[in-house]
DNA sequence: GACCTGCTGCGGATTG
């Protein structure tokens, strides 16, 4: 009886509203109760939250009807995503609601069960109000959870906490915010008075042990509080055979597959190299007269300044659905924007939402029955997180459409169907001790106590991300944080003391106001905000490059809405509504991350694949509708989708004599117009691999013809431009570099970087 | 000459 560890209440309340619960439930209530760290490992719309939370509500509401509950918070939620915590609140809300209801029916007196938000869109009265009355369960984002573990006062509020729940935590483990949260998960637990119980959850983590290691920590050398708790392999739950138990913490896999509805758009006319404006007309009909077929559409994009351009052009094609048909979704969106677009996404009111990433993760919309990716997510698991969105309900299939708008994201797409189809996923890999994460967690940890060297630096190293950190290292950045850094106006930057005779560690006066105001591990760019007038709202923020480019009287898009300038001054931008005037569209700069290895890999094999099917003869029909079928079968392509595929693998096939794949690399030349000569090497291992491939190619090609030059790198290959005068074999551009001497090539090329120079 | 130039998040404590 997966539901008798409940109480009663609490089990019918469930009954009532779900009937049986799901496997991931069965299986993770067990293992919660039993008090032991735990990842958990589901399908998107599977009921992770409430095998998650469901133990914590009982023990809530077990303590509230015994008179045991007092204003301090237990449970702690930490999301990567704002709108993911919001959610979470609202989805939490209800059900405690309900349960208040069924109580207070059953004659049972008890205190309300609080969840309150606490993001950076927080109102300060908000945060104020909650550290005077604490909620019993805190939902957070990584920055904000740091902020709390650095400020006096909200540090008080964390000290009764007893589980820590990290959502979609593959989103965190392999980059410096997984760092950083890691980091803040040992600072929590040096905190509290009691161990808190970790509890990870994703549908998408390969490999899980890795994952399971990130959630808990490097737990071997000291493992202090509440040693009793933890269940021992022997005794993991016999009932449940995939519940293995990972010393110190159990995972629950259910696996990450799921029925889904996918298919592959190619519009009327022929893909190229780019997309013309007829296919992004074309692009915006088809997902206009999609959402016309369904209750509710996500439309995912890659960039703000494409969820502001289709937004607009969707709207165009919606008119007659009402003014709140269509909206747009991202991070330089203000608050009241983003949380409006939330809302009537949720009750329905809109009918199509363009977002970012922004609502990649976890968001529960039950209305959502369509989800739409324009252009390829570059990675398996965003596009499954993505399309995941859609059918969140137990038992739906989730329908997706992708996008392609030229010739490699065509490619892209198809291979990324073969990969979901066959249950491929991208491999997490924990970056291995970030030094300005620990940096600045360091200044942050000293702020609010002082520690002895060794407790800090073991505290760092239980952190799984630094388990194996040198003591030297860690010396260092203390040195460094301590003498601060020479500059020509003198030393600066010194945020503690370091007495080396006791061997302690303090934070000097404005470590935690530095630590406060400069924390996380996203790049931080120069922004402007854009204020309407005469309100004097934020509608949101533009790039500094956007804001000085732009001149009083332009027209600007925001938030799906036309704005004109009145004017730009320092950090801000004056604008009007301009009642619907056509706009410019602005831009924002960022990182670009590349497509996953996996993605490559599956690329390159469906390259090599169509490559066999149609060997014997390209031209020959046989062939050709052999490729056709499998490529429909295989990748969700129609008729015309397949055959672009074909056409474009073919004939490269036909101009190189060969298909690059991944154990075949072709290094082509040639001459441009203006005499130059260009170097390209086919290599589709993605554009990481690829740009570190050409910084290193680069800087031998320096210094064998002492001249420098430029190169660039995609995800399918990468081009040198040298002169005419340079001449070398082609064959011999595969022996410029060696396994054994590339590393130390790279760090001599990155180092000349502008950023180090 | 078209195309466009990835994302995520983000002060507290005190004073006037």
């Amino acid at each position: 009886m997966p539901l008798s560890g409940f109480h009663p209440l609490i089990a019918e309340w469930f009954q009532a509203s779900f009937g049986e619960p799901t496997d991931v439930q069965v299986q993770a209530w067990p293992a919660i109760q039993s008090g032991a760290d735990a990842l958990i490992a589901a399908p998107t719309g599977s009921g992770k939250t409430l095998a998650a939370f469901l133990s914590c509500i009982d023990q809530l509401f077990k303590q509230a009807l015994a008179r045991n509950l007092d204003d301090q918070t237990h449970v702690l939620y930490v999301s990567p995503l704002k709108a993911l915590s919001n959610d979470i609140q609202k989805n939490l809300q209800k059900p405690l609601a309900e349960i208040g209801m069924r109580a207070l029916q059953a004659g049972l007196m008890m205190p309300e069960l609080r969840v309150l938000v606490r993001t950076g869109d927080t109102p300060m009265t908000d945060r104020q109000q909650m550290l005077k009355r604490p909620p019993h369960v805190l939902v957070t984002t990584p920055e904000s959870l740091f902020i709390l573990l650095t400020a006096d006062k909200s540090r008080k509020l964390l000290r009764t906490v007893r589980t820590v729940i990290v959502d979609e935590i593959h989103a965190l483990a392999p980059n410096k915010r997984g760092s950083h949260v890691a980091l803040s998960l040992e600072r929590l637990e040096a905190l509290t008075f009691t161990k808190p119980q970790r509890i990870g959850l994703s549908a998408t983590q390969r490999p899980i042990e890795a994952v399971a290691r990130f959630l808990v920590g490097n737990r071997s050398a000291s493992f202090l509080k509440r040693e009793a708790s933890i269940i021992p392999d022997s005794q993991a739950d016999s009932h449940q055979p995939s519940a293995i138990s990972f010393s110190p913490c159990t995972i629950i896999n259910v696996g990450h597959r799921r029925r889904m509805d996918l298919a592959v758009e190619v519009p009327k006319d022929e893909l190229s190299a780019i997309a013309t404006n007829a296919i992004w007309s074309d692009l915006y009909d088809r997902v206009a007269e999609l959402v016309r077929e369904h209750r509710t559409t996500l439309v995912f994009v890659n960039t703000r300044r494409l969820a502001e351009r289709v937004s607009h052009y969707l709207e165009e094609r919606l008119l007659d659905l009402g003014s709140d048909a269509v909206a747009a979704h991202h991070g330089s969106l203000s608050r009241q924007i983003r949380l409006s677009a939330e809302e009537r996404l949720k009750s329905g009111k809109t009918r199509v939402v363009v977002a970012t990433a922004s609502l990649e993760l976890g968001i529960d919309v039950g209305t959502v029955d369509l989800v739409c990716q324009i252009g390829s997510p570059r990675a398996i698991v965003t596009c499954l997180q993505r399309i995941g969105r859609a059918g969140h309900w137990i038992k739906a299939i989730p329908k997706g459409r992708l996008f392609a708008t030229t010739r490699d994201e065509l490619l892209e797409c198809a291979a990324l169907i073969r990969a979901i189809k066959n249950g491929t996923l991208d491999r997490i890999e924990v970056p291995l001790a970030p030094l300005d994460i620990l940096a600045q967690q360091l200044v942050a940890a000293a702020a609010s106590q002082t520690w002895s060297e060794e407790d800090l630096f073991a505290l760092v190293r239980r952190a799984d991300p630094y388990r194996d950190l040198e003591r030297t290292t860690f010396d260092r950045i203390v040195r460094m944080l301590a003498e601060g850094i020479a500059t020509n106006r003198g030393r600066g930057l010194a945020y503690l003391y370091h007495d080396q005779i006791n061997h302690r560690i303090k934070g000097r006066r404005g470590a935690r106001l530095a630590a406060i105001t400069s924390g996380g591990a996203i790049p931080d760019t120069a922004t402007y905000a854009v204020v309407a007038e005469p309100e004097g709202t934020v509608v949101g923020t533009v790039d500094e490059d956007f804001a000085v480019e732009s001149l009083a009287g332009d027209i600007m898009l925001l938030g799906n809405t036309s704005w004109r300038i009145k004017g730009v001054e320092s950090g801000k931008v004056r604008v009007e509504d301009a009642h619907g005037a056509p706009p410019s569209i602005p831009f924002w700069l960022g990182e670009a991350p590349s497509r996953t290895a996996e993605l490559s890999a599956e690329v390159a094999g469906l390259r090599s694949e169509i490559e066999r099917l149609t060997s014997e003869d390209p031209s020959a029909e046989s062939c050709q509708l052999s490729a056709l079928s499998w490529l429909r079968q295989e990748c969700a392509l129609d008729a015309r989708g397949a055959q672009q595929v074909i056409e474009y693998v073919v004939s490269g096939n036909a101009v190189l004599g060969v298909v690059p794949t991944q154990d075949c690399v072709v290094a082509e030349r040639f001459f441009d117009e203006s005499g130059g000569m260009q170097l390209v090497l086919h290599t589709p291992f993605g554009g990481r691999i690829n740009k570190a491939w050409g910084l290193a190619l680069r800087k031998r090609f320096c210094v064998t013809f002492d001249f420098e030059l430029q190169a660039a790198a995609t995800d399918n290959g990468l081009v040198i431009s040298l002169g005419e005068k340079h001449s070398f074999p082609l064959e011999s551009v595969f022996s410029y570099l060696h396994s054994n001497s590339v590393r130390e090539t790279l760090i001599q090329a990155v180092l000349l970087a502008p950023m180090f120079a």
